[in-house]
DNA sequence: TTAGGATGTGTAAGTTTTACACAATATTAG
DNA sequence: CTAATATTGTGTAAAACTTACACATCCTAA
C-alpha cells in the first residue's frame, strides 16, 4: 500500500504554502453538532442513583436519558454542563468533570451527534431539585437498563471512572452533610465502590490520613448508640494533596 | 432567578408532544467541526519523546503540533485515530486509547474546533516512520514549548494520563523489544514517571507479579556484562488482568 | 592483566494491611 | 425499670508489602 496517497485533502495543503485563511480552512470542514451530557450521581440512603430524565425523542419513547443539551457557539464545555445542569435542576453548586466523548456515528437516530460526559457526585439531599420537567428524578443505579441513545453506555463507563476517582480524591465528602458519623463515610465508600469494607480498618485509615475533625457531637435521633460526629479538613487535605493519590480499599 | 425560564429552547420542545422527527431536529443544531488530535509518545534512548509535526497554518508558523485530522462523517472517533496515524506515519500496529476532549472556543484561529485527543505509547525503534511530511519527527516531551493551538496542554494533559495509566497497565511492553532485559524495563518505567528507582527492588516486583518469562538467552553487544532477556506473558495478564490495579513505585 | 561498568542477588527493619471479638451506649418493647 | 436489640468504639497479632542497602560476578576494553 502506499501510504502516502491515502492522506487526507485536508493535510495535503501542507505540501504548498502555509494556510493564511484559518477562517475558510475552517468553515470549509465538514461539523458534527455537539451535546454536553451530565452523569449527575447522588447518594441517598444507602443507594447510589443517577439523575435521568425522560427522553423526549418518539424514537425512545418511554426510555430514561441522561441531562443533555446542544454545546453553545461560545461556550466552553464545562461551562456547557453547568449550564446544563442548573437549567435542569437549579442547581448550581456541584463540581463536575469530563469524562470522556461518545462519537459513534449512530449513536443518534437523528444523525451524527457527539457528546461529551461530564459527571458529578453529590448529596440528594442536600441539592434540593427545584425542577422536575421530563419527569426528572434519581434513579437507582443498579436498575438501569435500556436506555436512550447510548447513554447506558456513558453512565456504565461514568460509574467506572468514578470508582478509580474517589479513591483517589476525597469526592465522598461532597455526598456527607457537613457533619457525619463516620458510618456513613464508611457506608457511602461500600455503596460507590461496591464491596464490605472492615469497620475498624476503615476508621484506622481514615485518622490515619487525619483529614477528620472531631467535632466531639454525637448524632441524633437515630435508634441505637449514637455515632461520634466529624467534619472534613478541607484546608488540610489541600495542603497535603500530592499524598492522596491512593486510597486503595 | 426563575431557572425554568432559562431552559434552552431546544429542550423546552418537550413540554409539547414527543419529537418525532429527529432528523430535522438534529439537522436544526448548530455544528462544530471535530478533529482527533494523536499523542504518540515514543522511547528511544532514554528518553520520551513525542511525534509532532510542524504547523501548516500561517498563524502558527515554526510551531510544532499533533497528529491530527478532521473527523470524517461516519467515522468513529477511534478509527479516525487509527486512520491519522496510519496516514501520518505509516504505522498501524499501535494501540490507541482517548484521553480527552478539548474544546475551548478559541482554541483554533480559524474558529471553533473541538478536538478529542487519542494516546499511545510505543517502541520508537520498532515502529519506523514511514513518511516525514511536514517534517514529522519524535521530539523530546521535555523540551516542548509554544506549539500550536492548544498542544502543549494537549500533551501535558495527556503524559499525565499516561503516567497513571502505565502503573495499571503493561503499556510499558509495548516499548520493548520481545526480547528485553531488565534494565530495559526499569530504564523505561524511570524515564515515564520521572523517578529514579531502586534496582532489587524493581526486580523483586516485576518478578513476584510473575508475568516475565525468562528466556535463557543474554543480551549481546553490549560494552558490559550482559544482562538476561525476558519476555512478557501476555496471555497470564490477560487472564489475571484484575490484580493489577496498582503497580506503584 | 587489570580497571571499569553494569548485572545479579538477600536480608533486616519499617510500614501497611488484614482478620478478628467484646465491652459500651443508646433505643424500644414489655 | 428491665431486658432485648442494634450499633458504636476500640486493640492486637500475623501477614504482606515496601524500603534501604553492599558485594560478588561477568563482560569489555585498554
Amino acid at each position: 500500500m502506499n501510504t502516502t496517497d491515502a492522506i487526507s485533502p485536508l493535510l495535503r495543503k501542507r505540501s504548498g504554502p502555509l494556510i493564511a485563511d484559518a477562517k475558510s480552512l475552517v468553515a470549509s470542514y465538514p461539523a458534527v453538532p455537539i451535546t454536553v451530557d451530565c452523569v449527575i450521581f447522588g447518594f441517598e440512603e444507602n443507594e447510589l442513583k443517577v439523575l435521568l430524565i425522560r427522553s423526549d425523542l418518539q424514537h425512545f419513547e418511554g426510555k430514561w436519558s441522561l441531562l443533555g443539551d446542544i454545546l453553545k457557539e461560545t461556550e466552553e464545555l464545562e461551562q456547557a454542563a453547568y449550564r446544563i445542569l442548573l437549567q435542569r435542576t437549579g442547581m448550581n453548586d456541584v463540581f463536575l468533570e469530563q469524562v470522556k466523548a461518545f462519537g459513534s456515528p449512530n449513536r443518534h437516530p437523528g444523525g451524527r451527534v457527539i457528546t461529551i460526559a461530564y459527571c458529578s457526585l453529590l448529596n440528594i439531599k442536600h441539592h434540593e431539585l427545584k425542577i422536575y420537567d421530563n419527569e426528572l428524578h434519581w434513579h437507582n443505579v443498579k436498575n438501569l437498563n435500556d436506555m436512550a441513545f447510548d447513554h447506558k453506555e456513558v453512565v456504565d463507563e461514568s460509574y467506572h471512572w468514578l470508582q478509580k476517582r474517589i479513591q483517589e480524591h476525597p469526592l465522598a465528602f461532597n455526598l456527607l452533610p457537613e457533619k457525619f458519623s463516620l458510618r456513613e463515610l464508611q457506608n457511602l465508600y461500600e455503596v460507590i465502590l461496591g464491596v464490605e469494607l472492615d469497620r475498624r480498618n476503615f476508621r484506622k485509615k481514615f485518622f490515619s490520613m487525619d483529614f477528620l475533625i472531631d467535632l466531639d457531637e454525637y448524632e441524633e435521633d437515630v435508634p441505637h448508640r449514637p455515632g461520634k460526629l466529624y467534619k472534613f479538613n478541607f484546608e488540610k487535605y489541600e495542603k497535603n494533596k500530592k499524598k492522596w493519590f491512593a486510597i486503595d480499599f
